[in-house]
DNA sequence: TCAAAAGTGTTCTTGATACACCCATGC
DNA sequence: GCATGGGTGTATCAAGAACACTTTTGA
């Protein structure tokens, strides 16, 4: 069963800052985040550069402190607007990393989220203020501070075992897409080589993909169909048992 | 990038306690567990009726205060074993629950696990102090305190996933058993009826199940042959990049 | 000898895999 | 006219689904 007092006093402090004690040290609680794009063919992950100590100039993920009256996730998605200037993105929870000493100051708490960028539809870099934001691939991750290494690589596999049976590929494409992107999208995840005629023949038997009247025009070649995504069939489908697959 | 300055300063108060201050108020953390037996066939969950306030009476699934010189997993096997008497089960986290007004006296996050046990292996009742814990079926859940209801629906929705692609069932069944009890055990976390000659073709197929040279011998019927699963072979073919799949 | 659960194979259907050439365009 | 990526169909193979009767035991 519960214990639960704490005893909670504000008292002024300085005359600005308040204090609140409580009666059992508490953790702190952060969220960080994996954001995941995807440039050029290519998974990359967007990691700022530290300004404060501790592991000050060493790159991290984005991420902070939950605040007292927000949602965890809000707090994941106030943090990635105020150091990325990313917003409205695909933006779920990972795992909540909670070891003893991850942290060198004090025991903190963070819960992990990852997040897929349509790359195409954001600025590539950091939008907000100086902040050093830069996207990673996946292979050139410089040493992170804390165990963000750990984080990223627990959101790597998640990646992977997710995007093979839920839609959610797409969201790190433009809303109008090829099919060879597609493609190129899950073999940069999965990090292998499928047959064309093989992908063409499953995505397309799903139906849920609308082709568009326009093609793309770029390139000394022909041009190719675009879709788009039918998230809303999808839903309906899904809820009568359906399931998407590879 | 975070800003981190919390000034704890411990004072005595009444002679006893300590007060930790914190600049910013801090949200508690808890960890909650959604355990799960098999009685007879049937999936059930361990609950255990609240002494305290808030929801004094009520059920609700066994947890409390993380501290903060342990680990989340530490925490919740720790008040596993407190509350249910339960240890050395399977545990694995599961989601944190952090909205806001989640419970009534102020902000608490919990990271939520959930364990399966060998519930043939296990006292059916909680084996430590006069708790009051019960076993429940998945279809009798009374009302519960907190969102505990939407903790083991989002378990209930984990488990049924996970235990297609892993071998996760078998923390269910006692060490030996028959593959009838198995495809018992499919069939009640599924929801769904199995083909029987289909279920066997299939799981003896991967080769991961050890015949013993004991059968059953119970019940005026034919005994039936006992299996162990090969968790050492699992792991070898695992990463090999065997899939363990139904 | 009856009830109760254990155990066992084959057919059919479906989905996965493997594979090579023509098309439309810009330069 | 050539380089570039877009687009298409079939044959084979493997796995999943459907399906019914015999065996062994205790009472």
């Amino acid at each position: 069963m519960w214990e639960f007092k704490p005893k909670k006093s504000n008292s002024r402090k300085k005359g600005i800052t308040m204090a609140f004690s409580y009666e059992y040290p508490r953790a702190a609680l952060t969220v960080d985040c994996v954001v995941f794009g995807l440039d050029e063919g290519e998974l990359k992950i967007l990691l700022i550069q530290r300004g404060l100590a501790p592991f000050k100039g060493k790159w991290a993920l984005p991420g902070g402190f939950v605040r007292v009256e927000e949602t965890i996730a809000e707090a994941a998605r106030r943090e990635l607007a105020e150091e990325t200037g990313l917003e409205n993105v695909f933006l779920e929870q990972l795992f909540t990393f909670g070891t003893v000493d991850r942290d060198p100051r004090e025991r903190v708490v963070s819960v992990a989220y990852y997040a897929l960028v349509k790359l195409s539809e954001h600025p590539p870099t950091g939008a907000s203020d100086a902040s050093d934001a830069a996207w990673y691939s996946m292979d050139k991750i410089p040493a992170l501070a804390f165990d963000h290494s750990e984080i990223i690589a627990t959101a790597l596999t998640r990646l992977r075992g997710k995007v093979r049976y839920e839609p959610i590929g797409f969201e790190l494409l433009s809303e109008k897409f090829t099919l060879s992107q597609l493609q190129n999208l899950y073999e940069a995840v999965l990090q292998t080589d499928l047959d064309k005629r093989n992908f063409r023949k499953k995505i397309l038997g799903m139906k849920l993909l609308i082709p568009l009247k326009e093609r793309t025009r770029e390139g000394a070649h022909r041009p190719a169909q675009l879709f788009r995504f039918d998230a809303k069939r999808y839903s309906m489908l899904k809820k009568r048992g359906f399931n998407f697959e590879l």
